[in-house]
DNA sequence: CTGTTAGCGCATTCAA
DNA sequence: TTGAATGCGCTAACAG
């Protein structure tokens, strides 16, 4: 019910200037008597300080912008989330931005945060073009990439390591007997499909397993539905003993299409997915991954950024967060040994 | 590269006051030798308009902040992301707050809103206190709010019919010649969990069907883990040849103990959930669904709460969005008519 | 059509 | 310790 109320009419109705007013009510030292009658005359007042005015006069917003690239993707759910929990923390609020993957969007976003509406951004491109690089330079405010950057290219950054990722993938198979291990992949020309794909190579290459096209697919997209085209693509032409999936959606589809076709799972081929996000688990059978470690980065991202912004000049840091992998229904040689 | 940047700069570089520049740039009317110098000058400076300047000045933030109960249930995730569509188109920014279901997390927000970050506030309450009905009302600024409220407050409101969507499902089941129909709920001292309860007794008093404790379960949560306790139980002390859930991760949930225990689905036990979110499709197999309406209700909310942003008392509006029943794999007399 | 001026609400310097 | 005064960057009257 209580309108507005400015420092102003506190300091009138405590009798004392504005100046002692913002002093108590930053915590400024000031004589018990002021405090006291500040104290009283602001919640009397029910006055709450304005976040703008403050912002204007401090050049701080306590804002952070993140920007992800595909809302629908659990992995970036869950990466939200983790952000929003330590930029609370530390006092700030969380701007969104859930520009698609159109770089074009992504760069008004850019422009936007030029107006200064928050002090930073986290983002995590799924395409790096030439204009969004171009763009992120041009920011007025520190930026921290989740996710790999072209050479050259330096901001503070945290990425995953998905060839050893997909190498634990491919070992813990090979260690497991299978010998046709085939890949289920993103777009190559997003940042994480690419970096998949070369894990895929080396890892094969690394434990001397055939690297063959029949094998691999894309699925045009991250997500479930492109996810079954690939599958019926690459079960109809090749019949492999292992899938690796360069995501938990595509693996999710996988696992569809190799019911549909009445193959069993793990027993005739085992799938492993990527990100270990919820739905692994949800998965029936529930689905063995390689976690990328996205809530780590997440965090070690936020992170960054609230260091930067406390630490304008620190150097520039590059963060890499090590894969892990979970053994679940979806691959021979469960935690419960099989007989 | 480019630093900062004020109108006054703007101003000496064109040779014009501050005041012109102001104008050109927001489109008011000036003689076309001030505007053409006014941009170059602009372009040149590299100028760009403070966000938090012109809030202070205008008294609008542009911001439009977005409390969800429970990030982590697909269902929230739609609705955040339609909320992020209509807002951005509609010129407003985002600022997102997963304030768990912590209704004292959800206080300090409101809390904070007062401070004026936002213009406006759109909650998804999972439960309503009198302390958070308290908190609602001392809001500064519009609040719409997603889900049913008690009796006698007053909010621009839009919610869904889940009696509707659950009476849907139990026709569904009905006609299908199940006669055991279970339920398994959530929390019920939830907004949706009261809902739905109250909805899957009277759709079951309607169509004739008993009404028997054993066939009921609650789950301490909305979620995955808290639904396989509640499917063990239900599963345990009877047997149901149908089981409408709250919500999807409640019936993924329960397919998952179904298949533990060797139970086909649908021949055996038909599974229905609610919400239709992406994972009632990812599911296998796969999950015939209530549409609960959330990406409309997510878009009715944001064009409400826009709505009264424009006209500040405008009548206050409930709106009710109708379900829908997709029917999938989990339910006999899928699309594909059955011999 | 254009310039001058006055705040928006607050933090902060500078005197007292 | 406290008060008066200044200005953050911008928009909107108000004059001219």
């Amino acid at each position: 019910m209580t309108k507005k109320s400015t420092l102003v009419l506190v300091a009138e109705r405590a009798g004392v200037s504005i100046a002692s007013v913002s002093r108590v009510l930053n915590g400024l030292p000031a004589s018990d008597g002021v405090t006291e009658r500040v104290r009283e005359a602001a919640s009397a007042l029910g006055y709450v300080p304005s976040a703008t005015a403050r912002s204007l006069k401090v050049g701080k917003t306590m804002q952070i912008a993140l920007a992800v690239a595909d809302v629908g993707n659990p992995v970036y759910v869950a990466m939200m989330h983790e952000v929003s929990r330590v930029v609370t923390e530390a006092g700030y609020r969380l701007v969104l931005s859930s520009t698609g993957s159109d770089p074009s969007d992504q760069i008004d976003f850019l422009a936007g945060l030029n107006r200064g509406f928050a002090d930073g951004l986290i983002m995590s491109p799924l395409r790096v073009t030439d204009e969004l690089v171009a763009a992120l330079q041009e920011t007025r405010v520190p930026v921290v990439i989740i996710g790999s950057l072209p050479a050259g290219v330096e901001f503070d950054n945290v990425r995953a390591d998905s060839a050893k990722g997909i190498g634990l993938a491919v070992k813990h198979l090979v260690k497991a007997g299978r010998e046709r291990i085939a890949f289920i992949n993103g777009p190559v020309d997003t940042v994480p499909g690419a970096a998949r794909l070369a894990g895929y190579v080396r890892a094969m290459t690394k434990y001397g397993m055939p690297l063959v096209a029949d094998m691999q697919a894309a699925a045009s997209d991250f997500t479930y539905r492109a996810g079954l085209n690939a599958a019926r693509e690459l079960f109809s032409q090749s019949t492999p003993d292992a899938v690796v999936c360069a995501n938990d959606l595509l693996a999710v589809a996988a696992m569809k299409e190799l019911s549909t076709r009445g193959i069993r799972v793990p027993e005739q081929v085992a799938v492993i997915g990527m990100d270990d996000t919820d739905i692994a688990e949800l998965a029936n059978p529930s689905i063995t991954g390689v976690d990328l470690g996205s809530v780590k980065r997440a965090r070690a991202a936020a992170k960054l950024l609230i260091r930067r912004l406390e630490t304008p000049d620190a150097p520039v840091e590059q963060v890499v967060i090590k894969p892990s992998l979970t053994v679940r229904e979806s691959t021979p040689g469960a935690p419960n040994p099989t007989p």
